[in-house]
DNA sequence: GCCCAGGGAATCG
DNA sequence: CGATTCCATGGG
């Protein structure tokens, strides 16, 4: 059955798309995926993507994104947050089992960002061995100190502008140990070494080989970067929560049904074994 | 002070 | 190979 259709109207200024759900702007900007949102008043939602600020709302079913024209909208934003993929589909689709079924309701309106690549690459190699309120703070010294001045904030520096920089340099980022494998990646992107474009469409493993040759990198962060930068969404990133919720919930086995949407569905499992505490 | 944070590299055995 | 240890920094 298809009768998924949302539909975008722009009034004002503002683009209002309704009839998307399962949708939830909070579970999607909060969970850990993205780490340039922030909820201000009113509910409404800041941040900045691909160069450019954006103050989004969710109202039930009804998405207000603020001074944003049809062109930006089609152009940008109906593709960042996955406008069109019909994830209750795949909801259908892996309730089959009924512990995935289980899961959905703790995430259910999760959709997976197409965010850029180079700043996923960047935003997982600092997220390593952290937490996430420091990933965020570090980001934002990063794009503060290194990235371009726009209405509404700062845009995330390029590889090649980063290239350029030293560890101390990045000091001011406090960003630890991880300096010095931000700047190996910037190295390794903007001197074509690494070629992020075809890690769209090349084999799975061989993209993971190609982002591991890069000095903290490792099979986790490969992963995520492909998973959030790259739409991968065959991609599972193993984390240690996901390592402990699939060994309690499914004998260490994904199970077939979520092969072909892996990726959407770690994003299910993640937050049902972080939010239940795993107590089954 | 101690522990941990959605890991990874280096260094063991 | 698998297991252990260190890596900067900040918050609880």
């Amino acid at each position: 059955m298809k009768n998924y259709n949302p539909k975008a109207y722009f009034i004002d200024n503002n683009t209002i798309v309704e009839d998307i759900a399962p949708f939830s702007l909070e579970q999607t900007l909060d969970c850990g995926q993205a780490f340039r949102w922030e909820l201000s008043e009113n509910g409404i939602w800041r941040g900045i993507a691909f160069n450019r600020a954006l103050c989004v709302k969710q109202e039930n079913n009804r998405i207000i994104f603020y001074n944003t024209s049809q062109s930006d909208f089609d152009g940008i934003w109906r593709k960042y947050f996955d406008i069109d993929r019909d994830y209750s589909e795949i909801i259908n689709k892996i309730s089959k089992n009924n512990v995935l079924k289980e899961a959905t309701n703790f995430a259910g309106g999760i959709r997976i960002l197409r965010q850029d690549p180079w700043e996923t690459l960047c935003s997982f190699i600092i997220s390593q061995n952290n937490n996430i309120p420091r990933i965020k703070g570090i980001i934002n010294r990063l794009c503060e100190n290194f990235g371009e001045k726009i209405d509404g904030g700062y845009t995330f520096p390029s590889a090649s502008v980063v290239a350029k920089l030293t560890a101390e340099d990045l000091a001011p980022l406090r960003s630890g140990f991880r300096a010095r494998y931000i700047i190996d990646a910037a190295k390794k992107v903007s001197d074509g070494e690494i070629d992020l474009d075809k890690l769209y469409t090349c084999d799975i493993d061989e993209a993971r080989a190609e982002l591991m040759k890069i000095c903290g990198v490792g099979l986790k962060v490969a992963d995520c970067t492909l998973l959030f930068g790259f739409y991968r969404i065959e991609s599972f990133p193993k984390d240690v929560w996901i390592k402990r919720a699939m060994e309690k919930l499914f004998d260490g086995e994904l199970p077939k049904v979520a092969e072909p949407y892996a990726g959407i569905v770690q994003q299910y499992i993640f937050h049902y074994a972080r939010l239940t505490k795993l107590e089954l």
